[in-house]
DNA sequence: CGACAAATTTAGCCATGCCTAAAAGTATAT
DNA sequence: ATATACTTTTAGGCATGGCTAAATTTGTCG
């Protein structure tokens, strides 16, 4: 039976859902939940279920919706969900490197502003930024081709003691934890290394060349990513995501 | 009787109207018609009442709307119409001057974009390009407190014959006609002398120091505004639209 | 004035995308 | 195997902003 409304045109709306699909589902295409996915958007799981019948019964379709057992994104939908995404995050870079924008306050603009990047724009800004790899958070930008490196990224929380790590990225979601790590010279590239695990919820890490270690709170170590010192030269490396 | 349906946010579509309301109002503040509104809008007369009344019930309401008769935009709502208008100008200013848009391209995305600048960034932009007065195609940017440069600009199809004048502004809404202009040496600042007047539709004219003159097509010179080129100097005044 | 043409408004409908409440399916634990 | 908890879908509704067709108003010309 076809979904009570007809089918929907592609629309800002349609963006968020694949991006957020493609940011549910795992690297290898695993499926994203209804409920994941409301939370992840902010709308009620049956809101979900309505558009992912009609993102579903599209031709030619950005989505594999199976009832009761999740959502897949289709070459096309990972596609353009990575179009977005490269959108997001070059508007991140552009508006941080020549607007000016402090990085805890790219978040929200580009949020607003990549679903109305036209191809152009995109080139322009591409080319006036010297193609970027990252955007100021660390996290890669994916090509025109939707070719996206792959990095062995795990969470500080998660990172053994004593082994040296270098910061890959930090979520950008928190503008004001964004800003305390500012303060703390917690940004992409620098060396870190975790002294002492969880205790009272916190982390004992040494950062960069400091000496004195520090105490970060599980809010600040929760929104950092990072991968063995070692292999940060093989960061660049390109796979399809 | 209160309208159909309910009150209605603050979304693009009241942007475009009020936009709408604002050119086809002329600057003394009397009223645009429905229909006008309709064709500058691209969509239905019907559809334009229905969104007017839903307009004029908000409040604070942006416009005045007398059945029958027009509407006009109130302080509020001619604050909000020059607020867009100043993204769109700058907007296009920016996509000119600083990620290389020829003129005929930057209207397109500067239209889709100017809805969603955000306070911040709109003073960036301002910020980076030095408060410009004015777009590619010579339209004054309205500035942050709604002050708008009012200039004696006139058709340059309506510009007596041998009296030198300069062009002040060129529409900005035909891509051809712009690039044909462009090949002409037809911008703002270029000094211009009617030669004769309308033959077979056409004007022809001598443009800036050259010896021979020009016909010119009423197409493209109905496209062109022009001021007296001894006014020139005074085109920064500014006044309350 | 009266009639016609043009402009405008009303009435009723459609599509999108969200909502709540209730029904149905899935999964787990005894 | 079945009861229960949780997830997901269905059903029905609301708001926005379009549309067409039909009514109504305005304005102009004899």
């Amino acid at each position: 039976m076809p979904p009570r409304t007809h089918l929907p045109v592609n629309t800002e709306s349609v963006d968020d859902y694949l991006k957020a699909i493609l940011e549910l589902s795992g690297p290898p295409g695993e499926r994203a939940t209804s409920n994941a996915l409301a939370g992840h958007l902010g709308v009620r799981a049956a809101s979900v279920t309505g558009m992912l019948q009609k993102l579903a019964a599209q031709k030619p379709s950005y989505v594999k919706y199976e009832k009761h057992h999740g959502v897949r994104l289709t070459p096309a939908g990972k596609m353009r969900a990575l179009e977005v995404l490269r959108h997001h995050r070059l508007l991140e870079r552009f508006l941080h490197d020549c607007l000016g924008y402090s990085w805890d306050e790219v978040h929200d603009d580009a949020e607003r502003l990549e679903h109305f990047i036209s191809e152009r724009l995109e080139d322009r800004i591409a080319a006036k930024l010297g193609d970027p790899q990252t955007d100021p958070h660390g996290h890669p930008i994916p090509e025109r081709n939707g070719a996206l490196p792959a990095r062995p990224e795990v969470l500080l929380s998660k990172w053994a003691c004593g082994v040296k790590a270098v910061i890959s990225s930090v979520s950008d979601r928190d503008p004001s934890a964004l800003r305390e790590m500012e303060r703390l010279g917690l940004k992409p590239g620098v060396a870190i290394t975790v002294e002492a695990g969880t205790r009272n919820a916190t982390l004992l890490v040494r950062i960069g060349e400091r000496t004195e270690p520090l105490r970060l709170s599980q809010r600040l170590a929760a929104g950092i990513s990072v991968i063995a010192a070692n292999r940060r030269s093989r960061q660049h490396r390109k796979i399809d995501y």
